[in-house]
DNA sequence: ATTAGCACTCTCGGTATGAGAGTGCTAATT
DNA sequence: AATTAGCACTCTCATACCGAGAGTGCTAAT
């Protein structure tokens, strides 16, 4: 990475803090004169130059301002990412409507989505958390018609899985229960290899079944990118006038409603990076379809026992400091709260 | 009503047929070459003419072709709604998804919605089934967290609902457990009047805490509107030629966004027309956000057991026979296997 | 090292223009 | 009486063509 003199820092701050305002490229009188600048348009547009060879500043053609590159917006977010926080008043404004739902477990990722996608006007995502380590909790069979059985189970951390089979014979509700019962006192607490261990000591029948299928929802429920999923403010990203033309909409869409690629997106940078907010500006080169984005991520919950993943994915010309600071935000809330939850006993 | 005479008909069909197909006004010419009429283009201008005066057509501008006016749609869509069925290995490939996903219910919506999109190529809506009358089935209390506490609720039916609540002071999980089953015990299969009662009778405390818990659950749970909703198929309608420009596409993209809007219609649609595929045209004068749309909706589920609603929303120019026969098919397939899982005992 | 001056480039909005599509009317035809 | 050929007329849309304006890069002066 080159030098660059302050008065180059100044330049290139300037040009993104306005073209991220105003969608406009940048040019050399307009920077002098809206912010004051004790240079002349001449110095700024060699400066401008520079800025261009070096690879930080783009023109979209001959005679127009500038307009920040990747290169760019990563030096930008690079200098920018330790020193940036949400005002005061809004934390506090989102604690409080965290606190109000501080309840409701099922509302918090929509919450999340909600919050994230206004504080940063541009689409949210929050992965709901998962647990690593699944413990059996508790079962249910509920007889509903002829041989259906209506399965829920609870696991530790308090997912709950619903599964409805049929049975080779009728059984009535208060032999299931019975089962129900046996099965729970006899796998409690106990995580997928122990269950399996239990289940291969019994013998086969209604128990087997049932048993088999307990085990199917535990091994599903560990994997990654299989729980609950919200998402918010898409308008927001295709309000944006990049995102005008119906291709450009269509493009974004299609990354907005493919939640496989996002998906693949998070379970890679985290595999890399565990902690912190990520930012991954243009899609990094790795993903073609983002290239006119930019995702802000971060993992939240309490490592170990059960985490999730939420972020922000907006145009590229984005509000980075906020956003940054919003994702930083939610994320320790969120971590908070899951902790506060599901402490250590939650798990067991 | 107007007669039309069969001609008249004919060319109805035809012009409605082409603008779905093609988003170009149709003229007299196109159609007769295209659809190799035995009457020539000036009398296909006569009949327009006359089927313009009946509202039946519209012309975007002098020189331009006809396109269908809202009761030209009307008038289409009531002809049609009787005869049309989804072709029969369209049928079995859904038949067979669903059949795949059977024992999870909690993928029957997403299903449903990404078919409903699909085979419609617009935007689709599903709410989860809702119980009529709700009924306690089960409790289950976690300790988790100092005093914290973990409250899973079963509710008859399958719905299962999770809170997080503080106590005021600490109770370890073998209390808990005693209290859960205790009021597991004493309120199994009771409805939320019994719950109340039942709870009149017990004294302040811990019980009484959770009650309170339990009664607030099982009040929301039961007003319309409050379980998920799934949708897919968004950018199916975004692609649209209608929504080509930024601000339609933000109009548009309101309407989808904005679950509210859609659930007020889909309540006031069914409070009116309880039974079968219900078509709305533009909006059908009362909703002014909807006018450039059509809603195709239906109910589906066990009547008096438990009913949710599906839907597809699209543009008002939309393929109304697949869309019907989808949303028709799809409404009976779910409530045949809703009513198979939640037979009458379920409901107990 | 900075800046004033200036020629040059490129986009963008507005206007003209002509082809093409489609209509509605009238008069002829069946 | 119903249908159709013929035709003048209207309106849109794509294209081309400016001219204004914004912004640059270079040179020469400060």
């Amino acid at each position: 990475m080159e030098y660059l003199t302050d008065r180059q820092k100044v330049i290139l701050m300037l040009v993104i803090h306005d073209y991220v305002r105003n969608a406009v490229p940048v040019g050399s009188d307009h920077l002098v004169r809206h912010y004051h600048l004790d240079f002349s348009p001449a110095t700024v547009r060699n400066e401008m130059a520079a800025l261009t060879d070096m690879g930080y500043l783009r023109q979209p053609h001959t005679s127009a301002g500038r307009v920040p590159s990747e290169e760019g917006y990563r030096y930008f977010v690079g200098r920018l990412q330790e020193d940036v926080d949400l005002p005061d008043s809004t934390r506090q404004t989102i604690s409080h409507q965290f606190y109000q739902t501080r309840h409701d477990i099922d509302q918090w990722g929509r919450l999340a989505a909600s919050v994230l996608a206004h504080q940063s006007k541009a689409a949210s995502l929050v992965t709901a958390p998962l647990s690593e380590t699944v413990r059996f909790k508790h079962l249910e069979l509920i007889a509903t018609h002829g041989r259906q059985v209506l399965m829920v189970l609870v696991l530790g951390g308090g997912d709950v899985h619903q599964r409805v089979f049929a049975l080779g014979e009728p059984v009535n509700q208060e032999q299931l229960s019975n089962v129900a019962n046996r099965l729970t006192k006899m796998l409690s607490a106990n995580d997928l290899d122990g269950v399996r261990r239990l289940a291969g000591a019994q013998p086969a029948g209604l128990e087997q079944d049932v048993l088999g299928w307990v085990i199917a929802i535990m091994e599903r429920s560990s994997t990654p990118g299989f729980g609950a999923f919200y998402s918010d403010g898409l308008s927001n990203v295709l309000a944006e006038p990049e995102f005008a033309s119906p291709e450009e909409t269509r493009r974004a869409l299609r990354v907005l409603e493919e939640r496989s690629l996002l998906e693949e997106l998070m379970t890679h940078t985290f595999a890399n990076h565990p902690n912190g907010v990520q930012v991954l500006i243009g899609g990094e080169g790795n993903w073609e379809e983002l290239k006119p984005f930019s995702v802000v991520l971060s993992q939240y919950g309490a490592p170990g026992l059960a985490t999730g993943m939420l972020g922000v994915l907006g145009p590229m010309r984005m509000a980075y400091g906020r956003t940054i600071s919003a994702v930083r935000f939610l994320s320790a809330l969120l971590s908070d709260m899951l902790s506060e939850t599901l402490g250590d006993d939650a798990m067991r």
